[in-house]
DNA sequence: CCAGATGAGATTTTT
DNA sequence: TCTCATCTGG
């Protein structure tokens, strides 16, 4: 039973909300004395310092939920912030689980720009834009960019358009306006930078377009320029909720500390510790510096660890001591010691993927007296995506089923983008980005010459490009047969247009003119937007575009777009389904299977894994030379914390790996083990590697001996299995992985000569076949050995 | 206008 | 080594 004090609870509590709390507070229930200290203290300034798996989700919600308990605001005065639309949904999610009612207002719960989005629509006017703006993503950002470089004649060979838009986005990032831009950054891009930003922002403007800088940037703009409206939401936003502050950037502190700025009820939670997004512009000074922003603000920390072991803490702890300047926090658990961090050392990449490919499958069994893993309890953290590849290679060898995450997302990926494209022409005809995208996609014959025409005729008449190319038609200034083409675009996009509207309703009142002004009514469309959807990507061709292609890529985006297609069904129509998708652009396709999970440090933040791999702790890799080159301290420090991010990821087992040599970008180079190795506590880790790796054969770095001594790879099953496999078959002999299905049916069905797909390396021919592994040579990727299990026979004929 | 050749460059990534 | 963007010849 909860100790929550309800009378105190009572006050200014309205009746049902004294009814809801007087059954007992179940929210409280399993809170501990911290996270409940964090809940209660609901008024002025609070900020949650939650270190890594202390819960700190759970007490952000029960704080919600208490907020309401006791009446001190509807649902939906409250605002509750988020970094990601992940953990945005999250939120959403926990929330609906609460036992109260919440059916009516709910609270404002969502990204910085998805809530900026919202409120600019309301106020666009106020920055010159019109309610119905377009959401430009990076893409388009930067398209429009390179046009007003090349515009500006500027070689953007010697002044990459990525590097303007970095310095673009790093000023909005500090909510800085063209005409704020600090004198010291105006040598930037060529001495242009700035005034290439004004440009932007004009064109911007023109196209009725924001980037996601400007979601914020406008919003702290209106706030600050019209006391009004700020003090309307100032009042309506009764209590702040932030999460992940530590990774709040200027823009996002502005904002917060505007809105905040009546009250002061604003509770931010975070980890200065885990403060991995400073090269995006976060700063970690915003949480350090948080008591002298809120004077009085209350610090709540959370210290008590529900995930780790005191081993893999320890480690944690240890080494992101090293870091200036923290606010301070000490994990603790009352967990068993559990497995020490394990540290092994490797010859080279390959054989550091090879090692963990066969300690994962032994994982899969139980091993060294540690409980049997499933593989979807297993993860590998990467510092770099590019590291991936070896894992994806040997474990496509081995048959072990893996999954990346946070690769291209869907949204991102060429065909959606082409088909969003056509979907936004298709709502609305004036978005030229749109347009210039897809005008030649599939291929129409309208080459560079054809759409500088359509562009200038555009810009002659002022008028959108889609009513340009209509008029360069007409006027002849396209010829060939380009022309028919594009006559026949135009034409489509203005018949599938109408299809988005029902028959038009007529207005009885005479005397009003349809100027745009004057509201028109349609009925119902007759075509859904799903089947409009379809006739759009069938009719422009763009499927077939697909269908004619012979990549191998070609067959999986044909099953995007239908993919796609299936995603409206969860919207009204078009319209709705853009919003949704400029600003959440996310798709995580759920997969039965259990498979082993790889992705970088970044993606894994905020999650969790029984049994955690961290490879390519080397300097340079690990922490990144780049990061410290460009820096510094500061770059080291982001990188220590990123260790401490990967180290906290796990709950059980935790093991560390390290190769003597690397092939970087196709040349060999051997490195030192990270320093961050150095920082972990000897008697919390288990050293793996074997004496002698790099004292023999010639190669002697002193260091790599010191931190590699005592080392005794043979304490190692996957090592000892390896070693015994490679005097068996040689060194890289792949061997059948035990707790893997060997799928002999799979591997009958295929005879020597098939016609064979597979989903990395696309067509091949069967031309050996040997136990449940197919050799195939690949079209385009040579020849390769692989499972046959993740073959499909081609339907087309053999060559 | 297209397909193949050539050369530079190459973190982390959300919205 | 691999990917991309631009260049060149058909």
């Amino acid at each position: 039973m909860s100790s929550f004090d309800e009378t105190d609870a009572f006050e200014g509590a309205s009746l049902s909300a004294r009814a809801m709390a007087a059954r007992p507070a179940a929210y409280m229930d399993d809170l501990n004395p911290a996270q409940r200290e964090a809940v209660e203290k609901l008024d002025g300034p609070v900020l949650m310092l939650a270190g890594a798996g202390t819960g700190k989700t759970k007490t952000l919600m029960a704080r919600v939920a208490h907020l309401i308990t006791v009446g001190r605001a509807r649902p939906d005065q409250i605002l509750a912030v988020t970094f990601t639309n992940k953990a945005a949904q999250d939120m959403k999610k926990r929330l609906a689980k609460t036992p109260f009612s919440l059916q009516h207002p709910i609270p404002w719960m969502g990204t910085f720009h998805a809530l900026s989005a919202k409120l600019l629509r309301r106020h666009a006017e106020l920055v010159d834009l019109k309610s119905n703006f377009t959401i430009l993503d990076s893409d388009d950002q930067l398209r429009l960019l390179k046009q007003l470089v090349q515009a500006a004649s500027i070689d953007d060979k010697r002044w990459p358009v990525r590097l303007l838009a970095n310095f673009i986005d790093n000023w909005k990032n500090r909510a800085l306006a063209p005409d704020k831009v600090p004198t010291m950054d105006s040598d930037a891009y060529n001495h242009k930078g700035v005034d290439l930003y004004e440009q932007y922002q004009t064109r911007l403007r023109e196209l009725n377009a924001v980037d996601f800088g400007d979601l914020l940037l406008h919003m702290v703009t209106i706030f600050q320029t019209h006391p009004d409206v700020l003090e309307q939401y100032q009042r309506w936003f009764r209590y702040i909720l932030v999460d992940e502050y530590q990774d709040t950037n200027v823009a996002q502190y502005l904002w917060l500390r505007l809105l905040a700025g009546g009250h002061k009820n604003i509770c931010c939670v975070g980890d200065d510790d885990q403060s991995i997004y400073g090269w995006r512009g976060a700063e970690v000074g915003n949480i350090l510096r948080f008591e002298k922003d809120f004077p009085g603000a209350h610090v709540v920390r959370l210290e008590q660890n529900y995930r780790s072991t005191p081993h893999i803490l320890a480690a944690a702890s240890n080494v992101i001591r090293g870091n200036e300047g923290r606010l301070g926090k000490e994990l603790w658990t009352e967990a068993e010691q559990g497995e020490k961090v394990r540290l092994i050392g490797h010859w080279d990449g390959e054989e550091e993927a090879r090692w963990i490919g066969e300690e994962i499958d032994a994982m899969q069994g139980g091993t060294r007296g540690m409980r049997p893993m499933a593989l979807d309890e297993i993860a590998i953290l990467v510092r770099a995506s590019h590291q991936m590849r070896a894992f994806e290679d040997r474990f496509l060898t081995i048959g072990l089923p893996y999954r990346v995450i946070g690769g291209p997302r869907f949204y991102e990926r060429m065909e959606i983008r082409d088909a969003m494209a056509y979907f936004r022409l298709v709502v609305s005809p004036e978005d030229d980005l749109a347009f210039e995208r897809i005008v030649n996609v599939p291929k129409r014959g309208l080459g560079d010459k054809a759409q500088q025409t359509i562009q200038m005729t555009a810009r002659a008449h002022g008028v959108s490009l889609v009513e340009g190319a209509r008029l360069a038609v007409e006027q002849g200034a396209i010829k060939g047969k380009g022309a028919a083409a594009l006559r026949q675009l135009v034409d489509d996009l203005a018949r599938w247009n109408a299809m988005t509207r029902g028959p038009r309703i007529e207005i009885d009142d005479d005397s009003v003119i349809d100027d745009g002004a004057t509201p028109v009514r349609y009925g119902d469309p007759e075509t859904s937007h799903i089947e409009l959807a379809q006739i759009v990507l069938d009719e422009s061709g763009y499927t077939a575009h697909w269908q004619n292609d012979k990549t191998p890529e070609a067959p999986g985006r044909l099953e995007n777009l239908k993919e796609l297609v299936k995603a409206l069904e969860s919207f009204e129509n078009l319209q709705g389904f853009l919003e949704h998708v400029s600003l959440i652009m996310d798709n995580d396709s759920l997969d039965a299977e259990s498979k082993v999970s790889i992705m970088t440090l970044h993606a894994a933040k905020g999650l969790e894994f029984p049994a955690v791999f961290l490879p390519g702790w080397e300097d340079g890799l690990f922490p990144s030379q780049r990061s410290m080159d460009e820096s510094g301290l500061k770059g080291l420090e982001e990188e220590r914390r990123l260790a401490y991010v990967g180290i906290t990821r796990a709950e059980e087992v935790c093991t560390i790996s390290f190769a003597a040599n690397r092939r970087v970008f196709g040349q060999w180079q051997n490195s030192m083990p990270s320093r961050f190795i150095d920082e972990l506590p000897e008697n919390h880790v288990e050293v793996l590697t074997p004496p002698g790796l790099y004292g023999g054969g010639g190669y002697s770095t002193p260091g790599i001996e010191t931190r590699a001594a005592a080392a005794n790879v043979y304490n190692s099953p996957g090592w000892k299995r390896m070693q015994a496999r490679q005097g068996q078959y040689g060194m890289s002999q792949p061997r059948e992985s035990r707790n893997t299905v060997i799928d002999l049916d799979a591997v009958a069905s295929f005879t020597l000569g098939d016609r064979v797909f597979h989903q990395k390396f696309g067509y091949g021919a069967v031309i050996g076949i040997e136990g449940d592994k197919v050799e195939v040579e690949f079209e385009k990727a040579g020849t390769k050995k692989v499972v046959a299990r993740f073959l499909s026979a081609s339907d087309d004929v053999p060559f």
